[in-house]
DNA sequence: ATTTTCTTGTGCAAATTATCACACATCCAT
DNA sequence: ATGGATGTGTGATAATTTGCACAAGAAAAT
């Protein structure tokens, strides 16, 4: 194999895909900064993360850099946005309009990073019609439909634990294909559909362990 | 060393640290829905995890469970809380009163499972004084003395991402032991500081990879 | 031109993490 | 009592992930 390509058969890391995002949240500011070229010590030191792996992750994907010099940011930038295919605007579906979905819906940084909201469901017959910043709420009995019309793959779930698992099978019953679980309970979904989780008090729990 | 009995000079990997509040969750949906008992296989089918691994991380604080039986639930419930010291209240300086810190103020989730928001800091002058919540913001110049004063050892990030590192130094400088930080952005602090990053956005750009 | 400095990409080794598989303990049915 | 079924804790093994260290390319300095 040449070098400085990527073998398109290889299969990576989801620990390695997972650490994209955080790369490119890092090149995003030294772009906003002026920055133009970085390198992966910089990276590195502003990630805390050692520069090798840094390199090794990214090779996974070709060569984006060059020797002597280091990456140019705007070029690493939109490779890696190609990678994790966020060079383009993702709909998404949103279950829940309760204190928490309304938070989510009114998140500014959805917007800001490709990500559109497109609908809004809850179950509460008091909250269907009504205007969530500039959702109109949906029944949930609408959910399959409009996801499939919209054409929507990625879905965030904001009800209550004891609904969360039944929400997902409706979903994934549509079609979705990726679910960001802000209900703080672990959700079953078939193989092929992906889950990620957001549960602030799991993280701090995870750090009183360490405050003795 | 005797048999189900930890070593208490045993460095625990953080990553066991890391499930063990994913194990406190199920645990605790478990017991609300009137379960007494339960199994390293059945915590391993709920929450996508084989059973050896469960077994191997619990092994490491003590032998929990019963051969032949498994694990009363209410009995390795408080075990865990004692490891991870959540078997009492946190308290926890916000610092940010804008769309996200208003929505993080006001998520029960937090109370719930016993971290108390004490206070409330923004740098904006409109909004000092004001109530948010059951809070009345505090300006940043009162950060240092209120988190020493209250003896306040976790705090979390609301802010937009280039204050945060700033804010990071505040608070370190204030003594906080541990930051969870909503700013899409990684901050530096010293050694023994811990941090952990809610960022939405980052866990659906780790799904679109998969998205073909 | 030559040397020095810098930095990538990568083969290899080390460290970490996950899984296997089994001795041993317990319960239950007969 | 006894046999079968169940399930823990753990030593050994396998797989994954990280870090080291260096050849080679590129720029800057001399």
């Amino acid at each position: 194999m040449p070098p400085h390509s990527s073998n398109p058969d290889e299969i990576i890391p989801d620990i390695v895909i997972g650490r994209l995002p955080i790369y490119l949240r890092a090149l995003m500011r030294l772009s906003q900064e002026g920055r133009e070229v970085t390198s992966s010590h910089e990276l590195g030191r502003i990630l805390g993360i050692s520069s090798a792996q840094i390199r090794k992750d990214l090779s996974h994907f070709g060569g984006f850099g060059k020797q002597g010099t280091g990456y140019q940011i705007a070029y690493l930038e939109d490779k890696l946005r190609q990678v994790l295919q966020v060079n383009r605007e993702w709909e998404i579906a949103l279950v829940g309009a309760g204190d928490l979905g309304q938070a989510v819906a009114n998140y500014r940084g959805f917007a800001d990073r490709g990500f559109h909201i497109a609908c809004v469901f809850d179950s509460n017959p008091q909250k269907i019609g009504k205007q969530s910043g500039k959702f109109v709420i949906q029944p949930m009995s609408e959910l399959k439909e409009t996801i499939i019309s919209k054409g929507i793959q990625i879905a965030m779930i904001a009800v209550p634990a004891e609904y969360a698992q039944e929400v997902a099978n409706q979903l994934v019953d549509a079609g979705i294909r990726a679910i960001l679980n802000y209900a703080p309970i672990s959700i079953n979904v078939p193989d092929g559909v992906h889950v990620q989780y957001i549960d602030p008090v799991a993280h701090l729990q995870r750090m009183t362990y360490y405050l003795k």
